[in-house]
DNA sequence: CAGTCTCCTGCAAACGCATGCAGTGAGGAA
DNA sequence: TTCCTCACTGCATGCGTTTGCAGGAGACTG
């Protein structure tokens, strides 16, 4: 193995014939350099393999520019569209993003925020995961700009970027009921989250509003195996609902797949059926699911926005919710 | 703002009464400390929040303890699991990922792993994505090992994790004869993927071996769309196949789409159907894909412990490509 | 009690870069 | 010519750590 010594940029102020300092200068934009001493740093740099080395410039000038991106669920789809999506964007800022999976549990996400913070990230963006506030405390004391993605947090002023989740649900209730439905249940997500009590709460007002109450309900956890069990109690039943509205489009598929092929239901003749999220697949044709779709794109946009002007020293307040819209498909 | 101003560990040291030195060594394993000034130490990072600079180290020990994954589709669900499980494999280890979005095309490959090596990253996995051997030369002369996950170079010693692609075409074949189909066609991945190529020459050679040739092919690049033009020109004509293996899962769910939803034919009854991979969705009814499985887990573990003894400084080869299996569902 | 060993500790030098400051030279104005 | 301005450059310092080295203090042996 030839390990070639990393190559610093001495080597390249040799080569050129100038110090240390000149070829630092050449690559900080906006920095004072003649264009003779820039071509001759460029050409040796090139011919030497330099690239400046990031973590010692971080060190210097404080900024790693790196985001710290937390993420819980990559199994929902809406993530790693989100995932994409986010990198893509940031890159395009210059900056890069370290991943780090958190389990479900509080514990978990303090101890991986600790880790991030080590890293001496730029900022912090939490996607399907909550932060306590004694957590954020701390981020704010490092001086880490931090905002929340698809999940806010009531008690603190905490940055975050959500869609019209209550609006959201709003739709969901209104649409169903103009296809006449009547006994109409409801399979919740992680009754921690956010999202899920905005959705509920915006779907049960839309309930209200037409007089109607809830006809049944049951959790499902945002987990796919939950979703199954909750469809199951809820519809193996002769006295079912005839429409159902599930907190994501990944529970929904999986209510729907107990419905078409455990309980031998016709989707959307014998229970209408809508979800959240619009995630690719919820368009395929197997499933053709209607949604209420949330703006991926939108939010991110929104999220690095807010976070790359946080970062900037701006002081921000939280956007709006971003609106939602109901996607018709055949599903309801 | 209360911006406070970063903790470091000479304001440990003051406040524990003893020298910058003491407190490295209570933070790093292995380092000769009495247990007295130890205590000392933590009881005062803890009332400091202090916690060690891992840039900082970094640039001292030349090991980041980042590793860099460059990933190009994420909307096949094959990649956010093996991201899901690459992630907490190697945080495990004591490592993070730093991810980074390529484009599919080579420059920019080349452009994003020249940006991945800025951060001094330990060790680099490109998934789903190749590597000009010029740029493989660039990574070993920096000392960064790397390894092809799902891909491999053919000209290069590179080191590639793999499952046995060709078995699995020619598992595929065998299955689609058992089942006494005779017209049977191929949708084929990107070409410039070894994949695409192994998969495509294990199902060539178990046709062979019936006596059979190939009754069509189209190429679908790996791409959802292409997959699902492919698949109408291969069947929206009266002389159609009875079967089809896709070249992947992500692939065979838009053939799928095409076949029933599109042109009604049934499936299997009229076209068997076969994919690659096993993602999660393949498993769901609503399409209940007959496919073969790649083993995700043993792939990451496989490719996690050969980046840790390359890094460890331990020469290592290619490991033997893994195995895969039939997965027999309602398909085919 | 002297000598030796062991364990612990602090000093200082790195790691690779950015940047304030002072100094150089060239060019323009008077 | 002289003085000033301005664009450029190098020196030296510092970012927050780790670590080789050498010194100090006990502990142990004889």
């Amino acid at each position: 193995m030839t390990t070639t010594r990393k190559v610093t940029s001495l080597d390249v102020a040799k080569r050129a014939g100038v110090s240390r300092s000149a070829v630092s200068r050449v690559f900080t934009p906006g920095a004072s350099v003649s264009e003779r001493t820039a071509s001759k740093v460029r050409e040796a740099a090139h011919a030497l393999g330099y690239r400046p080395n990031v973590l010692a410039r971080a060190m210097l000038t404080g900024k790693s520019k790196i985001i710290g991106l937390v993420v819980a669920y990559l199994d929902n789809h809406f993530y790693p569209t989100v995932l994409e999506l986010l990198s893509e964007s940031l890159e395009r800022e210059g900056y890069h993003v370290l991943v780090f999976m958190a389990a479900h549990s509080a514990d978990d996400v303090e101890d991986v925020v600790s880790q991030i913070l080590d890293y001496q990230v730029d900022g912090l963006i939490l996607a399907s995961v909550a932060l306590s506030s004694d957590m954020a405390k701390r981020c704010r004391a490092s001086g880490v700009p931090v905002v929340l993605f698809n999940r806010k947090l009531e008690a603190e002023g905490e940055l975050a970027v959500v869609s019209d989740n209550r609006m959201g649900g709003r739709l969901a209730a209104d649409h169903l009921i103009s296809l006449g439905r009547t006994r109409i249940g409801y399979i919740a997500g992680w009754e921690g989250a956010s999202t899920q009590r905005d959705r509920e709460a915006g779907f049960m007002e839309g309930l209200r509003a037409a007089g109607l109450g809830l006809f049944a309900r049951e959790v499902g956890d945002y987990r796919l195996p939950r979703a199954k069990e909750a469809a199951r109690r809820m519809f193996d039943t002769p006295d079912r609902p005839d429409a159902v509205f599930v907190a994501n489009d990944y529970m929904a598929f999986g209510v729907m797949d107990v419905l078409r092929s455990e309980l031998g239901l016709r989707v959307p003749e014998d229970v209408a059926l809508i979800g959240f999220d619009d995630v690719p697949s919820a368009a395929w044709p197997a499933y053709s699911l209607t949604t209420i779709k949330q703006d991926a794109e939108a939010m991110v946009t929104t999220t690095v926005n807010a976070l790359l002007s946080e970062i900037g020293g701006t002081e921000v307040t939280s956007p709006a919710p971003l609106p939602v819209a109901l996607i018709r498909r055949g599903s309801a």
